[in-house]
DNA sequence: AGCACGCCGACT
DNA sequence: GTCGGCGTGCTC
């Protein structure tokens, strides 16, 4: 009688026995319902053995094996055995978060086979439609060749019912999508970089990484298109992966235009559980040609992988901030070294880890130094210096006559500022009170509109006050510039334009960004005014001013990583510029202008910006030349968490090459109520740092904290 | 993480 | 007399 080893998803490192009612041995991979204490739950058989782990314990049977999904392949449980490893993060749960949630419900789960449809005989078909019908006559058109379900779900709401309602009266069949032949349809003509960069990555055998720097406007998804176009060609799948789900309809929809009737999947969070489930099920039974998604797509199992993708790889999004804090780009290169596939880690702005993994050889680095529009210019940028200026509300007399310039014109212009609200702070100038969170170490931020004051941090709103509440001075004003702010500024001075706010606040509703892009396309809106929403990704092509407003916080930040998201950031926003025919402005309003980080922006040289600054990592210590994690601790005190820290200190491994800093209280100490301090493990070696994590993390597990919740996390981001 | 067991305070 | 507070312990 075998033994499963079952992982399920309890905080637990460890798995559990169950006895298999059958001697089957091709149970790995596969779910399994199992009796926990008084629970059913759904768990993963990982390993199948003749004799238990641990003959002391009783064990109980397994209820039953799932048989309704494709079994896990040996691939992608190698890769989730290396997350829980490196991530030191208990096995069980890296499996389910892995796994489309729908999978931990107990129950059949049935996918149809993927299948596209055709008219089965396209004239009488067409000729059987009125000639006003023009959405059906263009469905109609569409089914001469095979699409698939979500393809005709992205032509038009009706397109997908009236395909199902033809399909009924069986003017249409059903293909499987193995019988459908690849189809690519023309794109632009590559120019001989994207050429060189294309061959490159079709060149290598087996595992490359190659690391796409490419300035915005280049065309670096033209080259994922051709370098896919050729792995599908050869029968295999491509994986991949964006930062945010903002991004994923637009670059959907190229996909499926160039490939027409191939499967493509979409996965991330804004997919509902049923379809996101299909959708890993059609990849995971080799159906879907190419997997396009968030971080989490990075665990779709793939039997015929053959190039991985990552664009914006720089983003931070691709790290997880909580339960299995892994980094979606870090994953995917090691998937793609065990998969033994290229793989293209794509951005005008490269993270300073893989810059470096790039001049240390390791990654083969592929230029874009050209734009892929020939004629489209790289807009001129200009710095604004702000000290000692005259500032109507924070914006300099050359930003406002530009944007005067621009109305005339009928030109749009993007003012960024990246922090939402109407001002940062509320200050009384007789005694110097701020509005402060009780429960956060944070300031309050004015919301005018509501009159309110709210924590950016934890959601505490209270309303905004008559009067300073230390002295009762009546004379309390809001100080510095918030988004809403400046549109109410830019609203007053420029009354005939018309006005849009772009922030996490202005687009709370569902679909409102989307009907926002819309308006602006449209040319609807005249000045815009946003935070980091705006600047990723999105094209703008009557958008020629871009000015941007309080970035200097980022060039003297305690953060090591500030500068790189700075430089970063603003070569995004600046790409928003003259995008078509006409040339694009930037300007920077700045106190710093002789900063080498806007000297290097406004040469457009990345790479004279990363060699500064991996020089001054290398001489203060930090990431790349060092491996970090961090242990933080949260607690109702500060000494509660600091207390825990200090234990750990003392149940740390010995290391002489592992070094252990002090606990300290957490940059945002307070958040929510709890008191929160952290501890910096960090090591040259990266095997080392592992090995020390992996002798360490039991020892702390097994000590009894109820007062304290703590977490680990490897490559930490923000300290 | 759940969920039970367990031992001390205010209620129909 | 019970309902229920959350501390402690266990789950193959």
């Amino acid at each position: 009688m075998p033994y499963l080893r079952v992982a399920l998803d309890i905080p637990l490192a460890r798995l559990f026995d169950y006895m298999a009612e059958t001697a089957e041995l091709d149970m790995v991979g596969k779910r399994v319902v199992v009796p926990f204490g008084n629970r059913r739950l759904v768990g993963l058989v990982l390993e199948v053995d003749e004799l238990p782990a641990d003959p002391s314990l009783k064990i109980k049977p397994a209820e039953g094996v799932l048989d309704d999904l494709p079994a896990l392949s040996a691939a992608v449980l190698d890769l989730l055995r290396f997350c829980a490893d490196y991530y030191q993060y208990p096995l069980g749960q890296v499996v389910h978060t892995a796994l489309p949630g729908r999978f931990r419900e107990v129950g059949y789960f049935r996918v149809p086979p993927a299948c596209a449809y055709q008219a089965c005989d396209p004239d009488a078909l067409m000729a059987s439609l009125k000639p006003q019908a023009r959405t059906q006559r263009r469905v109609a058109g569409l089914l001469a060749q095979p699409r698939s379900e979500a393809e005709l779900r992205a032509l038009a709401p009706s397109a997908w019912k009236l395909a199902q309602a033809w399909l009924a009266q069986d003017k249409l069949r059903s293909v499987p999508l193995a019988a459908v032949t690849l189809q690519v349809a023309a794109g632009p003509a590559l120019n001989p970089e994207q050429a060189a960069a294309v061959a490159a990555i079709a060149a290598g055998q087996g595992f490359a990484c190659h690391l796409l720097r490419g300035i915005t406007g280049s065309g670096k998804t033209e080259v994922y298109l051709h370098a896919i176009a050729a792995i599908l060609r050869a029968g295999r799948q491509a994986l991949v992966l964006v930062p945010e789900i903002n991004l994923t309809p637009q670059l959907e929809a190229r996909f499926r235009h160039r490939f027409p009737g191939t499967a493509i999947v979409s996965l991330h969070s804004g997919v509902a559980d049923g379809e996101r489930a299909a959708g890993w099920v059609r990849a995971a039974r080799g159906e879907a040609a190419i997997v396009l998604g968030t971080r989490l797509a990075v665990f779709t199992p793939l039997p015929r992988l053959g190039l991985v993708v990552v664009d914006e790889e720089h983003d931070a999004s691709f790290k997880q901030q909580d339960g299995l804090r892994y980094s979606a780009r870090d994953i995917a290169v090691y998937r793609a070294r065990l998969a033994g596939v290229p793989i293209v880690l794509g951005s005008a702005t490269p993270s300073l880890e893989s810059w470096q993994n790039a001049v240390a050889g390791r990654y083969r680095r592929l230029d874009l130094v050209q734009r892929a529009v020939s004629g489209a210019q790289p807009p001129s940028m200009r710095l604004l210096p702000t000290r000692r200026q005259p500032l109507q509300d924070g914006l300099h007399a050359a930003t406002l006559a530009a944007i005067g310039e621009r109305l005339a014109r009928g030109e749009q212009s993007l003012v960024f500022l990246n922090r939402r609200g109407y001002a940062p702070v509320i200050h009384c100038s007789e005694c110097g009170w701020m509005a402060a969170c009780t429960r956060c170490s944070a300031r309050l931020t004015v919301h005018l509109r509501e009159r309110r004051l709210r924590c950016h941090h934890c959601g505490w709103e209270q309303h905004f006050p008559p009067a300073c509440p230390g002295c009762g001075n009546a004379d309390i004003k809001p100080v510095g510039q918030g988004t809403q702010r400046l549109e109410a500024t830019l609203a007053s001075l420029f009354p005939e334009a018309r006005v849009q706010r772009i922030d996490r606040d202005s687009m709370r509703r569902k679909g409102s960004f989307e009907a926002a892009l819309k308006a602006i396309h449209a040319g609807e809106i005249d000045i815009l005014i946003g935070t980091q929403m705006l600047a990723k990704g999105h094209d703008f092509p009557a958008l020629t001013l871009v000015a941007v407003v309080g970035a200097d916080g980022g060039l003297y930040s305690a953060d090591f990583r500030a500068s790189e998201r700075l430089y970063a950031q603003l070569a995004q926003v600046a790409g928003r510029a003259g995008r078509a025919d006409k040339p694009g402005e930037v300007l920077i309003q700045t106190d710093f202008p002789e900063h080498p980080l806007y000297q290097a922006l406004l040469a457009d040289d990345y790479a004279a910006f990363a060699a500064t600054e991996l020089a001054e990592r290398k001489l203060a210590g930090f990431p790349p030349f060092l491996h970090q994690a961090v242990l933080r601790a949260e607690a109702d005190t500060l000494a509660e968490a600091i207390a825990f820290l200090n234990r750990a200190v003392a149940l740390a491994p010995e290391s002489s090459e592992v070094t252990v800093w002090d606990p300290v209280a957490a940059s945002m100490m307070r958040l929510a109520s709890r008191e929160r301090a952290q501890l910096l493990v960090q090591s040259a070696g990266r095997s080392r740092l592992g090995a020390f994590l992996a002798a360490w993390m039991p020892r702390l597990r097994s000590e009894r904290n109820a007062k304290v919740r703590w977490s680990l996390d490897v490559d930490p981001l923000e300290l």
